[in-house]
DNA sequence: CGTCCATCCTAAAGCGCATTAGTAACTAAT
DNA sequence: ATTAGTTACTAATGCGCTTTAGGATGGACG
């Protein structure tokens, strides 16, 4: 900024204001002090304007899974790329870490802060009794959860959430048109906000339908759990006709584990993944999966992100419902489903 | 650190020596500061670091991919992880960006090293005609490339790699054990070195052995080209007997176009997946494939990048040989193979 | 007893930017 | 013609830390 100010000839308190849009400085001294910015190849140092109090012009994404269990999974990936092509625009930087459980996560969050590297951060995975929006109340981290419920009690929290009540419901509705009335939710995670939301609209909407034997079993999103939980409930003596996985993963791995007992999808018992990718498409039958747009939902997080940093009111943004694209692994239960 | 300065009466200086190590201090004073700090919650702002010439603390990992072709590849997110376990220890950041194109990623590395956001940077996917060596080496920001072949042309960037061209030798060799003769090689993206490499070491090896028809078609890892290219090579006239997938994410694929076309997986024709993943074992029959420890990959790589922020020499490292993990995609060639 | 050197510490400068207070020139109002 | 107001700029300060250049004290030595 010196050299910038030396060759146009001007302080460098105007190239500032010049370069930051501040008034004070004429037009054209503006432009001028603009052009020799640009043949100099000038950018700000970050870490300069950190210092004076501008932020650190990044945000932060932490994961928290153990390291083995970041498996085949296009979600985060997907959802990463979506947060950064909004990031980008405004070159933010996106300062990520993998962690092994919440309560690195949240010294992690506490490090960043005290630490002054970044401006907010980006939560996922919230769960049912989750020490992170307290959190990042009390150390004024602008935020936004991504994947959680409305939350009243953080009002300075943003949420960005996918209904996966009204999902489910489509679901079970689906099912039911089709004759299921044995329903087994091979769930994700216990602890996570969302599984726990599946699981209470599966009970309601069975209930409501007067259906009989609704089950969630939580699991670890894992192929092994996927496949160990399909053999079990399949082998009980009034197996379900339907089978709805919390992902694709355990929903490929429990066709396979069906097959291996002697049972056809869907002849014997019909499937449904949560989460669309490329994996439905790759084993036969192809699974009916329930799709949206993760690389959207990213877009929409780093949206509601860069608002809350601009000064705006935190806000509850809810994304596109999940759809049901029906496939070769769903179909009229067997012998009437009773 | 002012506060700091206060509380245990010494001056700012004294603090600064005290937590960082510097002489200067005496032992005593050293463990009092160090409590005081330690009371007061203190934690160096990484601006003000940056600023005085001690670095970001950062390091930076570009993936140039488009986002549609962000699907189910574990390599990547396991990499992060082993790379995250290392950089933590230290405290370190990891400045994460998913651009279009190398074009888009050396554009990040300039602006990324004009604001001083990074220490240095993490580089992976070389390619055959790669700027991006030459680009660092100009910015002289320290690099690790990831998976790349010794490069004596850059002596300033360390090299971490995998011997692919010994991995490509194990697997032909089994192959022709087991009497194949017609091997196709469903290989990744035309511009990447291993990609080049594995082509070349496939046609040596097989020249080798007197194999006659070897072909090497490269594709942009997709599921759906690995099908498309598994159902043209296989209604070929004289279809080979073994396919060879750059990753698993085709080699599943592939196995469902065989089935489809009428070939049976070992019988008809064997697989072999570069990549071992837990979707190697989700189908029917399980892959093999070849292994390796990403996570360990990963941390090789930040280890070497540490070393180099530490002001050692760039060097070139070998990480183990992938090995080759037989399942059930693999038998006897069918016919002699000839 | 004075000199020299360690040891332990302080004062002050500087990193690159934003910002506030201040100055000079010029215009409009009295 | 004096004052107030405006515009276009400069000087100077501070963000939180590192680091260099001293300053004070005390002990060893001639």
């Amino acid at each position: 900024m010196k050299d910038i100010a030396r060759h146009a000839g001007v302080s460098q308190s105007a190239v500032s204001f010049a370069l930051n849009g501040r008034p004070g400085v004429s037009e054209e001294t503006r432009d001028r002090v603009r052009r020799v910015a640009e043949e100099l190849g000038w950018r700000p140092s970050t870490a300069a304007r950190a210092l004076s109090g501008e932020g650190a012009a990044t945000v932060g994404f932490v994961l928290a899974r153990p390291a083995e269990t970041l498996g085949v999974d296009s979600f985060f990936l997907q959802l990463v790329s979506g947060i950064q092509e909004v990031l980008a625009e405004r070159h933010l930087g996106l300062l990520f870490q993998v962690v092994e459980d919440v309560a690195d996560e949240c010294a992690v969050y506490r490090r960043w802060w005290a630490e002054h590297r970044v401006d907010g951060v980006l939560v996922v995975d919230p769960r049912s009794a989750d020490p992170r929006p307290d959190l990042l109340d009390e150390l004024g981290l602008p935020a936004v959860v991504i994947g959680g419920a409305p939350d009243e009690r953080h009002p300075g929290l943003s949420t960005v959430w996918a209904d996966d009540a009204g999902a489910m419901a489509s679901v079970v509705d689906e099912l039911h048109r089709l004759g299921h009335r044995r329903i087994v939710h091979i769930a994700g995670l216990a602890g996570l906000a969302h599984t726990e939301r599946r699981i209470r609209t599966l009970r309601a909407e069975a209930a409501r339908r007067g259906l009989g034997e609704v089950e969630s079993v939580t699991t670890d999103y894992s192929d092994a759990a996927g496949a160990a939980v399909t053999r079990r409930v399949l082998e009980a003596p009034a197996p379900p006709t339907a089978l709805v996985y919390d992902n694709d993963v355990m929903a490929v791995a429990g066709v396979a584990a069906a097959a291996e007992l002697g049972f056809s999808v869907p002849a014997d018992v019909s499937v449904v993944a949560w989460e669309d990718s490329a994996l439905c498409r790759m084993v036969k039958p192809w699974l009916s999966a329930l799709s949206r747009d993760s690389v959207e939902f990213g877009r929409t997080a780093a949206t509601e992100l860069m608002a809350l940093l601009d000064g705006g009111p935190a806000r509850t943004v809810r994304v596109p419902v999940p759809r049901l694209i029906e496939r070769d692994s769903t179909g009229v239960a067997r012998s009437g489903g009773a």
